[in-house]
DNA sequence: AATGAATGAGCGTTCATTCAT
DNA sequence: CATGAATGAACGCTCATTCAT
């Protein structure tokens, strides 16, 4: 029985099963938080995940830091796509794609905007984390657009997020790809004036 | 038997007094909806009311029924109000101010557009009653705008209907005041050209 | 169909039903406390009374509203064998016989003093009913014992009273009441000297 | 398979590191009871031992295991603590002085009676220990007392250690030497008797 | 027809105990 | 052997709904 190093186990690396456990979770609760708000039962995303409550409260020991978990890593999910979004199409196509996905984040967190709302500190952070991450890959694409003449870009971050929060419609995604269209369609017949 | 005239009311007085505690009860339960979402104890709302629970679950036998009761008697008040504005108001003032009592009623029934959602049959019927009521509501000033040559209504009820729907911030009615003149503005401009 | 006054319902009496259903609670409780201490779960309490949980919560909201009426009750139950004992028996049998009652009592309150010392602002008047309730029935006992020539009443109510609390052995009565005939004794002995 | 010093620890060193967890655990595990009672969590002795819980449940796997140990441990304590005094004191005052001992095992175990009369098989053994354990100890004490003069020991240690269990109260220490001295001043009167 | 007491399912949460690492 | 993550039964409590009065 030889002894060396690779048999030392690292104590301090999170154990593989735990993320598993973390990922599946969060998942669980996304899907959940979709279908039913982020009011529904605890039960039903342990249920969805196929573990134990304790599970959940181990890991989240609050709702909202649930709750605060999947906003973030979906938020990050959305950054993350305007980067390969932006590395495979043109920057209007990139754009426009990436309204759609942030259409979707809104479509699936319907208690998003009554979360910011509610007064609690819990969720204090949020907005601002929400403009950290959205508004320089907001930046980027529209100066990105703006640069290749395709559109200009006199809009800023802000207001284009706030709009795209109002007009989705969770349960009309055509209508919301049109209202997506209209948007940029404006964008752009204001570059040739 | 007998039956005089003190031992046993005349019928309509009796349903008088039915008809005030079922108009107390949706005036209650309205109130509450708006301050609390229409998952809101019923307890609340019996209190508010100042009757038994019992005699809620008489008039409205399922928790659904209240909701229906609620929205239509909303729905109604909101039509009602065209009505009146028509006759005071020039035809466009008319509609833009109605769309402000549309927008309140948004507002205030944050778990409306749920409930149409929700795949519960007790409210199946709801969209069809809002359209019914509201689409002429709609056709109708806008028919009169574009008749005075204020705007031209180049929209169909139904966008401008879920348009607002969309659009209402419920935390922010200076916010949803902009959007309501931006809409209007819109249709006014195109009025010119 | 006549209507008299025997037919109008009084509507601030306490219905019959409820209050049997409080008495049984309070027996229930008292039992289940006396057997497994004041922290037993309430499901064994509302069991053991047939009643369902809500019922417990509607009378008593805070758990140590139930373990208030409960003292309460059985201290007014021991307060009340006072007279009794004082109606039926010479004064020196009455005492006797009562500190009987009120060993009894110290023996199924095992959360008695637990609770009086827990700092719990609920229980703050507690210690003060005690005395107030026991007080002058020791009083009036040691009294009555003394004029009668029995015993030299040379103990204060107060001494008495903590005294029975600590000698009590819950798990042996025969102990318990060989040593209230050794107070007794002792203070009969002093009647002498 | 070859077995060099550095990769196979001597057995009783292994021991050793054994002995220290379980020492650990027995001091956080009196710590904890003494301060929140036998039902504490389980977690707060592991925190407070600063191992794992299954470290805990390896050495004790029930947790009545626990509980026992730690009456056993400082049963024993308390046993040793008669010797010293005994070696260091006048009869009477080794006496006196380990019925305080004794009144502060009594007051930091205030599960100990409850675990006595629980009923549970696992605590079947207790009384029988703390018999054999406390018996010679009193008897000793008393008959060095008894042999010395100061008293006459014309109590059981029985019924001294029942005395002793009943007149406690873990909330006032000042009343239980009171009631510990008046005790020994009855074993000393009677001795001049 | 009105009242409000009673029911009991269902939720959030804790924590003793097990077991993969 | 030690660790601490995971389990899941059990508890306190709420509240929609029913039903005796």
């Amino acid at each position: 029985m030889t002894t060396g190093p690779s048999e030392e186990p690292a104590p301090h690396r999170v154990r593989r099963d735990v993320q598993r456990n973390l990922d599946t979770l969060l998942t669980a609760a996304a899907d959940v938080f979709a279908a039913e708000g982020v009011d529904a039962p605890v039960r039903r995303i342990t249920e969805k995940a196929g573990v134990g409550s304790g599970t959940l409260y181990r890991h989240f020991p609050q709702r909202s830091d649930l709750i605060v978990a999947v906003f973030r890593r979906e938020i990050d999910a959305c950054v993350d796509a305007a980067t390969a979004l932006s590395a495979q199409y043109e920057p209007l196509e990139a754009l426009t794609l990436w309204l759609g996905c942030l259409a979707e984040f809104f479509a699936t967190k319907r208690g998003f905007k009554t979360a910011l709302h509610s007064g609690d500190p819990a969720y204090e952070n949020l907005p601002a984390y929400f403009m950290e991450r959205f508004g320089p890959v907001v930046e980027g694409l529209l100066t990105a657009a703006d640069a290749s003449g395709d559109i200009r870009a006199d809009i800023t971050p802000y207001d284009l997020l706030r709009t795209m929060a109002n007009l989705v419609d969770p349960e009309d995604s055509a209508y919301t790809r049109h209202m997506i269209t209209l948007i940029v369609n404006g964008l752009r017949y204001r570059s040739g004036s």
